[in-house]
RNA sequence: GGGGGCGUAGCUCAAUUGGUUAGAGUACCGGACUGUCGAUCCGGUGGUUGCGGGUUCGAGCCCCGUCGCCCUCGCCA
């Protein structure tokens, strides 16, 4: 990309050829690197664009200029004007995009001094020797100047960018929402903001625009995106932070295969612009109840087979009790997995404990048979397991016998660590899917009660409809909704759904959901107001746009493509948020702490 | 809230069973050097071992507490 010119810049670091031989140019920049070779010095400058070699030669600038240049350290920001010439025979770097070239200083002028930083930004993450994250994080202003965050922040502009192009064609309007708004019942935690006008009143955060956007279609806007910041005040994990952004777009007068086809599209267009990939289309649909069965989880990643087996049925035929007595019984066959050792395998099953699992019972497949764990106990039925897992010679069998919840949580995420082990996921290939027909509403045995699966507003199937006037929990279970999970190497990259757009049926599933006529008034009053009132039939998808970018990236930890982000514990340990604030701010928004001590601010210096 | 890992020079790490003056690479400072691009060569500075207690003749190492960071379970409609 050109430089805007101004009278610091003709042209940027990452600009000049050899064709612009004999030009006389102007570069800012930071020092990124300096060799001084006592008669020549060289400094590698540095803009968002590249570096270009700069070389201070006292024949070409002058002894002062030179004496100058002498005292150049990292990260000093620098002006120079200089003429571009050709590097001689065998001095050209080709690891830079520049290095046929080297601009012959004639002036320089220091525009900013820097002391030693604490790390210089020249490396990568995945480097032996790169300085920990915390203190990338403290000094995030130096670690933003990286290659490798530059270039993820470049992806995410684009990404956005192309958002906005490609819907915008299409007829969508971004309309914001509020940010200060409603406290919702359902889903995650709130981050609440108090009122000041209204003493002890307060606002809430959105945890999306859900019912805004809705809102919007009933408000005749038709077709609305935005690029919006999300809040959910739970715990982060590697792929989450409190405050996240998404790409939100609802559409009115469509259904289900409408979204799905207009956003295949986009996905295909960010793919092709960004890594110039083309994406197959149509992207694979798979029932949700598939995605259980073969793979664990309702976010499938098919890079790779390793597929559950269900032989339930011929563990019933065992004497052996683990597997006589359980609900379910399934397999998964780890490829020349027999070479694990006892060791190992024992250490396997105490990691499934983890996710709810008793244990994990493991069998190596030798010849005709099994040997090894439990071999004794299920050798009669060796030979029909290795004909329907299709197991050879040399693999390992894991088993879990249990609730299917538990037995699909424990063989998913057995399937994926044994993936991550044997290096079965390929970075470079893109394995979409989206996930349909999931179920409306599961059951809370914790809170005695139903939740939505997807939220309150997905509308059922057409042919599941007159299912919600069903009392018994079979009957309900089997309520399937018009929800859709666009789901990319195992991550859930996109969701959404057709809303329900008739006041009776929001009415019908709030009272399935427990929330009764009084509270449905006071907590959701105003939509269903709207949907009294001439709501057209609508729905639509939201996109995570930080794992959009950490896949297209191929990077493991959100933080690292969000250009300020919080740790584990919400803080930002750049400028020491959050922070206690002063009785006067209390006082002014009519709260007390009822914390006694306030530690001090974990802010650097 | 639970489990696990980590915290030593500016940065990345090492330090035997608890034992002399806590080391290395890099960065930094000074010097030499006109073709380097991880410059090279010579010399040098640099430590509250996260913090607070305890045990001990003696603690970077052991014990208790505490703070911070990472992974993870819970949580995340």
């Amino acid at each position: 990309m050109p430089a805007i010119v101004s009278r610091y810049r003709s042209h940027t670091c990452g600009q000049l050829r050899s064709s612009d031989q004999g030009q006389r140019v102007r570069l800012s920049g930071w020092v990124h690197s300096y060799r001084d070779h006592g008669g020549l010095v060289f400094i590698d400058l540095r803009d968002r664009e590249g570096l270009t070699q700069i070389v201070f030669d006292p024949d070409t600038c002058g002894q002062a200029v030179h004496d100058e240049a002498r005292k150049l350290r990292s990260e000093w920001v620098i002006s120079i004007e200089g003429a571009v010439g050709p590097r001689g025979q065998g001095l050209v770097n080709p690891r830079l995009a520049t290095g046929e070239i080297e601009v012959h200083a004639s002036q320089l002028e220091i525009l900013s001094q820097s002391p030693t930083p604490p790390f210089l930004p020249d490396f990568e993450v995945a480097d032996a020797d790169a300085p920990k994250e915390e203190r990338r994080l403290q000094y995030r202003f130096l670690d933003l100047r990286r290659a490798e965050m530059q270039q993820t922040l470049r992806v995410r502009h684009q990404v956005t960018r192309i958002m906005r192009e490609y819907l915008g064609a299409l007829g969508f309007w971004e309309i914001e929402t509020p940010f200060l708004t409603k406290s919702t019942p359902e889903g995650a935690r709130d981050f609440i903001v108090p009122s000041r006008l209204q003493a002890g009143s307060f606002y809430a955060l959105p945890q999306s625009p859900q019912l805004f956007k809705q809102l919007l279609m009933v408000g005749g806007c038709d077709k609305y995106m935005q690029i919006v910041r999300c809040f959910r005040d739970e715990d982060p994990r590697a792929d989450r932070q409190a405050e996240f952004t998404q790409l939100d777009v609802e559409m009115s007068f469509i259904d289900r295969q409408d979204i799905i086809g207009h956003m295949e599209g986009l996905l295909v267009q960010i793919w092709k612009e960004v890594l110039g990939i083309e994406i197959s289309t149509p992207i694979p649909h798979m029932d949700y109840d598939q995605a259980m069965n073969l793979y664990g989880s309702d976010r499938p990643d098919l890079r790779f087979g390793m597929q559950l087996h269900d032989i339930t049925e011929l563990a019933h035929t065992t004497d052996f009790g683990v597997f006589k007595n359980a609900p379910m019984v399934k397999c998964i066959v780890v490829p020349d997995g027999a070479k694990m050792t006892r060791a190992q395998t024992d250490a396997l099953a105490l990691w499934s404990k983890e996710y709810g699992a008793k244990g994990l019972a493991v069998t190596k497949v030798s010849g005709e048979g099994f040997d090894t764990g439990i071999a004794k106990f299920i050798n009669p039925i060796a030979g029909q397991i290795i004909e329907m897992t299709g197991a050879k010679n040399g693999d390992l069998l894991c088993f879990a016998a249990d609730k299917p919840k538990i037995v699909h949580r424990v063989l998913g995420e057995l399937r994926l660590k044994m993936a991550r082990d044997l290096q079965l996921k390929p970075s470079s290939q893109f394995a979409f899917v989206w996930v349909v027909n999931f179920p409306a509403f599961e059951y809370d045995e914790q809170e005695k009660r139903y939740s939505s699966t997807h939220h309150p507003f997905t509308a059922p199937l057409d042919e599941d409809l007159k299912k919600l006037d069903g009392r018994d929990q079979e009957t309900i279970e089997s309520i399937r909704s018009k929800a859709y999970d666009i789901v990319c190497n195992g991550s859930e990259i996109g969701g959404g759904s057709i809303r329900i757009h008739r006041m009776d049926t929001q009415q019908k599933v709030f009272s399935l959901l427990g929330i009764d006529d009084a509270a449905q008034k006071l907590k959701f009053g105003f939509l269903l107001d709207a949907l009294q009132f001439g709501a057209p039939p609508h729905g639509g998808i939201a996109f995570g746009l930080d794992r959009m970018v950490m896949i297209l990236r191929n990077i493991g930890n959100i933080r690292d493509v969000i250009a300020f982000p919080k740790t584990q514990s919400g803080a930002d340990i750049m400028c020491g948020a959050p922070s206690p604030i002063d009785d006067r701010q209390l006082k002014e928004a009519n709260i007390r702490s009822i914390m006694p001590v306030i530690k001090p601010p974990a802010a650097s210096e």
